[in-house]
DNA sequence: ATGGTAGTCCGACTA
């Protein structure tokens, strides 16, 4: 079973892109993150043509996940128990986290707040929502210790120094602060293993360009997307590669897809 | 040194 993970930036914008991924790669699974549309906006149509089911949560133009699934599409979950609202004055849910069973895998499509700035409010809530998925996702292990979970997305976080191509230009500024950095490590302390880097080690491995300032061309970019995995799922992990080629050309998202390939 | 891009809904917000 083949599972990617993607922040398509828009699916209405790259709809034909992200067939062509199923396609070129045989997916089984497609995570999205930042399908930027509501439910009734999702192009629902060409995926169930190609033979897929289609899992998605949007509620405005900000945010939005979706799970794509040819192996099955069962006990789809919008948000998880706990997860943190963001809003003035109401907090409110964001479409931010979307679980589904497929082929026996419970799949996440997760899409971790930006966190902006270090001082910014949205920087507590971005420690915030990933104190509570820790929660969340210790809980599932603790019920079901050989679940097969997998935790991918797009997690805004660059865990270690060798995932941004230079860490002088990132002093003082998010993704690579050492209260993310611990609050990604809580999640992989838990039992979630990343299950991409042993196939693709860095340096030099990334996942996002910045669409300024040529940072692709230039090869400057940061490895931010991510599959985590229980210890049953990491057990059948046999390869999984970053799709550079898919950020080339005109119409690109700004983010290349994560691939995994399961036993 | 500065600003540059790209998405959404249409001047501003988000990344």
């Amino acid at each position: 079973m083949r599972i990617a993970t993607w922040n398509v930036n828009s699916i209405r914008t790259r709809a034909g892109r992200a067939l062509g991924l199923l396609q070129r790669h045989d997916l089984d699974v497609l995570a999205l993150q930042e399908t930027k549309c509501t439910d009734a906006q999702f192009p629902v149509e060409p995926f169930e043509q190609a033979g897929y089911q289609v899992a998605r949560h949007g509620l405005n133009q900000w945010n939005g996940v979706a799970i794509i699934s040819r192996a099955g599409l069962e006990d789809v979950r919008t948000g998880f128990p706990g997860m943190p609202g963001w809003g003035d004055p109401e907090p409110a849910p964001e479409a931010r986290a979307l679980g589904a069973r497929c082929g026996g895998v419970d799949v996440w499509s997760l899409y971790i707040p930006n966190g902006r700035e270090l001082d910014n409010p949205h920087y507590a809530y971005k420690l915030g929502w990933l104190a509570r998925l820790r929660d969340a996702a210790a809980g599932w292990l603790a019920a079901a210790p050989q679940a097969q979970i997998l935790l991918t997305g797009d997690w805004n976080v660059a865990p270690r120094d060798e995932d941004v191509w230079d860490m002088a230009a990132f002093e003082g500024k998010t993704h690579v602060s050492p209260a993310e950095r611990a609050a990604f490590e809580a999640i992989v302390a838990a039992g979630y293993a990343d299950v991409v880097r042993p196939y693709a080690p860095g340096p030099g491995t990334y996942t996002y360009w910045d669409y300024q300032k040529l940072r692709f061309p230039r090869r400057e970019g940061m490895r931010i997307d991510f599959a985590l995995a229980s210890p049953a799922a990491a057990g059948r992990v046999t390869g999984a590669f970053i799709d550079r080629d898919e950020r080339k050309g005109k119409g690109a998202s700004d983010h290349a897809p994560v691939v995994v390939e399961l036993g």
